[in-house]
RNA sequence: UGGGGAAUCGUCUAACGGCAGGACAACGGCCUCUGACGCCGUCAAUCAAGGUUCGAAUCCUUGUUCCCCAGCCA
């Protein structure tokens, strides 16, 4: 928290707050709200609107809401409004009893229909979809009055009254804003206000209602009816912001929230589109709605991520009104370094390669005291066993070094155990593939917790005790999209086709230390020299313990082989 | 000239007529019982062309490029 409260963020959008404060235009008062459709799970981009909006209330002694924007039953459902719910209180944010939804306003927003009629400012129209695209003009010619634009107030009303009482089915008609069909702005040219939805069980309102409130209508009044003073929300909603005034400016609500637009949040090898999201669940590509490979809010808990990871990420990115085009380095730096200083240690090898330390006695067994965070003595110690056989990973012996600067173990070297012995290979036992199936080591009994005599050990590994390790499965996680803009490439391909198909490794024979038999879900752990994992929420069960790669640890090592490789 | 927006290091962002700064990335070094972390350093930008001004990323003009809009979705 400390850490946050360095540098506290200013964009464009707070630049406004304070102005308007300052000049006392809504006595003082900051309302802001955020606004989802129950019609998904939060992603982090939502994440970056949650906390702009109770960010600001946060520091400007103001208040935010939580209201579901929740006029279209045929897409919502319970189910997203408890995820919401959770994702959001998770997140840290907290909206005390102030838990709205449009359809809370269902019978105002019906009144103020009806004060439009007889304002003669909206209609009932008989055309249906396709006659309004026609009628509606495209982008360079102007539209053409609907032959209903002109009934009487005494017929809209009637006819309201009558929709409303389930006379029409659906499609048969709609309420119309009575603008400007000639407007350049399309938004403008007689908006639809209100349409006919039969048998469709809404998860608020049930079947009280057979007619339901377009966006551009229900939130300006939603938002007046809140007394919210900034209304925020993203670009495209920027030609919308005329509609925004007209509805409130032609109804008898005083409020007059200021809508301002900012950018959207775009991050490299995913992607953040609702409806890309959920086909991606439905189509069985990933797991669920909190894959932990889903830039969803749930999925990058499931993975390890912190909740103030998540905002720090938020606060660095910015808010402004350019497309931007955010990468992944930036998501990775913020969850490592939370991680890096809340995090326990721990030891686990991925590919194990059997080690015996032939001159360590076959029934001793010590018990090390190792530190939970090498930087932080608060964090406590922990006892690790060991033994005379223990396992160390593959990667970490080679026969012979692939270079001069390879300083972990080689044929007749010496390396350092983390937290134990250093310890020479002596024999290096293959199988009949010439593969490397065992080493044979002597250990430095001198070197527990001090250095070795007359020379120098660079390589440190990491270790666990084989009669003593738990066996685990380990999941890695990577990028879902092997490319950065998977749902914006040239090449005619859909962005279904970029899915990574690495995403999700599984490693069956890993081990680790026994105090892991301890861990709880939510903790995410770093797995020394190896990066942050966590338990799995979902498929972690007694028999089985599974953990998930959140991220890895910087890898300098790596990206040097790799260019010695290309 | 259909309307509405946006253009600053590779990426994100600051500047509000007065030294183009920060973060991430990259690169080099130091440190190290994590090739992590930390520390030090380096590289690197005002879309273009004119104009106003002592002085322009900022103001004006003319261009260029990119994004959004023709749901009874939000």
């Amino acid at each position: 928290m400390t850490q946050e409260q360095k540098h506290k963020p200013t964009n464009f959008i707070r630049q406004i707050v304070e102005e308007d404060i300052k000049a006392n235009k809504n006595g003082g008062r900051l309302v802001t709200r955020f606004p989802p459709e129950p019609n998904g799970y939060l992603h982090i981009g939502h994440a970056k609107s949650i906390v702009l909006n109770f960010g600001i209330a946060a520091d400007y002694q103001g208040i935010c809401n939580l209201r579901f924007d929740d006029t279209n039953p045929h897409k919502e459902n319970i189910e997203y409004v408890e995820a919401i719910q959770d994702d959001v209180k998770w997140l840290g944010f907290d909206w005390d009893d102030r838990l709205y939804y449009a359809s809370n306003y269902f019978e105002q927003l019906h009144d103020f229909a009806v004060e439009l009629f007889k304002a003669g400012k909206a209609y009932v129209c008989d055309l249906n979809a396709d006659e309004i695209r026609t009628y509606r003009g495209t982008l360079k010619e102007p539209g053409r009055d609907s032959p209903y634009r002109t009934r009487s107030v005494e017929e809209n009303l009637d006819l309201f009254a009558r929709m409303k009482a389930g006379e029409f089915g659906d499609g048969m008609k709609v309420v119309r804003a009575k603008i400007d069909m000639a407007s350049a702005n399309i938004n403008l040219r007689d908006p639809t206000l209100y349409r006919i939805r039969h048998g469709v069980i809404h998860h608020q309102t049930g079947e009280a209602w057979c007619i339901y409130p377009m966006y551009d209508f229900t939130h300006p009044i939603s938002d007046a009816l809140e007394g919210i003073t900034h209304s925020l929300c993203t670009l495209e909603f920027e030609d919308h912001r005329p509609l925004y005034d007209w509805i409130l400016d032609n109804v008898s609500i005083s409020c007059h929230p200021r809508q301002i637009e900012f950018s959207r949040l775009n991050l490299q090898y995913t992607v953040m589109s609702k409806r890309k999201l959920t086909e991606l669940v439905s189509e069985g590509l990933v797991e669920g709605w909190d894959d932990p490979r889903m830039p969803t809010i749930a999925g990058l808990r499931r993975r390890g991520f912190t909740a103030a990871s998540i905002r720090e990420f938020c606060e660095r990115i910015g808010v402004t009104k350019s497309d931007n085009l955010i990468e992944m380095g930036v998501l990775e730096d913020c969850i490592r370094t939370d991680l890096n200083i809340h995090a326990p240690r721990r030891m686990a090898v991925l590919h194990p390669l059997k080690v015996v330390i032939t001159d360590y006695p076959e029934d001793k067994i010590e018990q090390l005291s190792m530190a939970n965070h090498p930087q932080d003595g608060s964090m406590g110690k922990r006892q690790i066993p060991f033994s005379r056989e223990i396992y160390i990973d593959r990667h970490d012996f080679e026969e012979v070094p692939p270079n001069k600067k390879f300083k972990r173990l080689i044929a007749n070297g010496e390396v350092r155990l983390r937290g134990a012995y250093v310890i020479r290979c002596d024999e290096i036992i293959k199988d009949e593939k010439g593969e490397v199936i065992e080493l044979h080591c002597s250990h430095d009994a001198a070197t527990l917790g001090a250095n070795p005599e007359g020379r120098k050990v660079k390589g440190v590994i990491h270790w666990v005790s084989a009669p003593h390790a738990l066996e685990a499965e380990i999941r890695l996680c990577d990028r879902l999209f092997s490319h950065p803009t998977p749902d914006a490439t040239k090449d005619g391909k859909d962005y279904k086709d970029h899915i990574n198909p690495d995403s999700q490794r599984t490693l069956t024979n890993c081990y680790v230390e026994p105090d892991l038999a301890e861990v709880r879900v939510g903790v995410t752990y770093q797995f020394e020299r190896e990066g942050y994992f966590c338990l799995d929420s979902v498929l972690n069960s007694h028999e089985r313990l599974i953990f998930n790669r959140t991220v890895t640890l910087r890898d300098t090592w790596a990206k040097l082989e790799q260019e010695h490789n290309s």
